[in-house]
DNA sequence: TAACTTAGCGAGTGATCACTCACTTTCATG
DNA sequence: CATGAAAGTGAGTGATCACTCGCTAAGTTA
């Protein structure tokens, strides 16, 4: 991979998060990204295939968060890990998630790539005793989806204080 | 208002809805609604008033689906009704909504419509005796906000099993 | 070093974009 | 019925869109 093709790709994830897919020319990340206009094209055949390339990295990124609470076999544990889940994000990721939960709305979508983390809560809520693993698990994972959006528009400061609550909650 | 100027309207909401607001141009919009592409900018001025026309509706929307609840002084019947809200959106406003979400991630987007919503959960959960009630409304909204998300999505059978659950869990 | 492949450039291309404008039709009111 | 305003038309407009192509530069391998 060269660095103008490294190049490209960060200033498209950038600009894609900001300004959406339709809404950010391929003149413009040439521009920002120091490249010719041509040269995205030679490297991604078309637009759509530069999108795609970055979401392809979507399933190995939500993999590397996930993984530490897929192989946790202590259920307290699993839980505790799920509501820290959205606030151990690494900050300068947020434009590539802020991309992924825009991505969500478009019509071609695939999804859910959430599911063996929600498989994973529901074996922790059943082992901990709760009568509804499986709807407790969705509950919290909508939970997690909210505030994760929530942190990627105003900022990870704006749900802090949930963070303690939850832990309290969860935990009794 | 016209029977065209009606028109222009709701074949916007749709086609923005599904395509987005820079996916969907004016052209392809004046020939759904069957009139000619002029008659857009003598009605909105341009592309953005005509958006701006549709989101102005927003805040009248949320206001007639959560007056309900505002009104309402029975703490218990607050919570009940929240939790059902996402579950009492008509069918044929889905786009609408969907464009709302939508439109939250646009950088300019003004939100947060729902805070008196939130602050009326809040006293029906300090009420209820609840600790701390001001968590408890938020972690609640983020519930509700996501399975809305769901729904728009995936339908509304999709969450249909969460609001018994979360009936059942609030009850308590 | 010769031959070949890949990386990169930048001036095009037709299509489509949001928007304009001169014009006609419809409609309300005195 | 006359008149003026509002509704509606459709052929333009320049700008920008995604994408192409002929070319050169840089690397790689025999």
């Amino acid at each position: 991979m060269t660095d103008k093709k490294k190049n490209i790709l960060a200033v498209a994830l950038e600009l894609f998060a900001n300004d959406g897919f339709n809404g950010t020319s391929t003149s413009k990340i040439a521009k920002e990204a120091g490249v010719s206009e041509g040269l995205i094209f030679r490297h991604f055949e078309n637009k759509n295939g530069l999108l795609h390339a970055i979401v392809q990295q979507a399933v190995e990124r939500i993999h590397i968060l996930i993984e530490p609470i897929l192989i946790e076999n202590e259920p307290k544990e699993v839980v505790r890990k799920s509501i820290e889940l959205p606030f151990v994000v690494p900050q300068h990721e947020y434009p590539f998630w802020k991309l992924q939960f825009k991505l969500k709305w478009e019509n071609d979508y695939a999804g859910d790539k959430m599911q063996p983390f929600i498989e994973k809560l529901t074996w922790a809520f059943a082992k901990l005793g709760y009568e509804q693993a499986q709807e407790e698990a969705e509950v919290l994972n909508h939970i997690i989806d909210s505030i994760s959006a929530g942190i990627l528009r105003e900022g990870r400061q704006s749900q802090e204080n949930l963070k303690e609550f939850l832990f309290y909650k969860y935990d009794k």
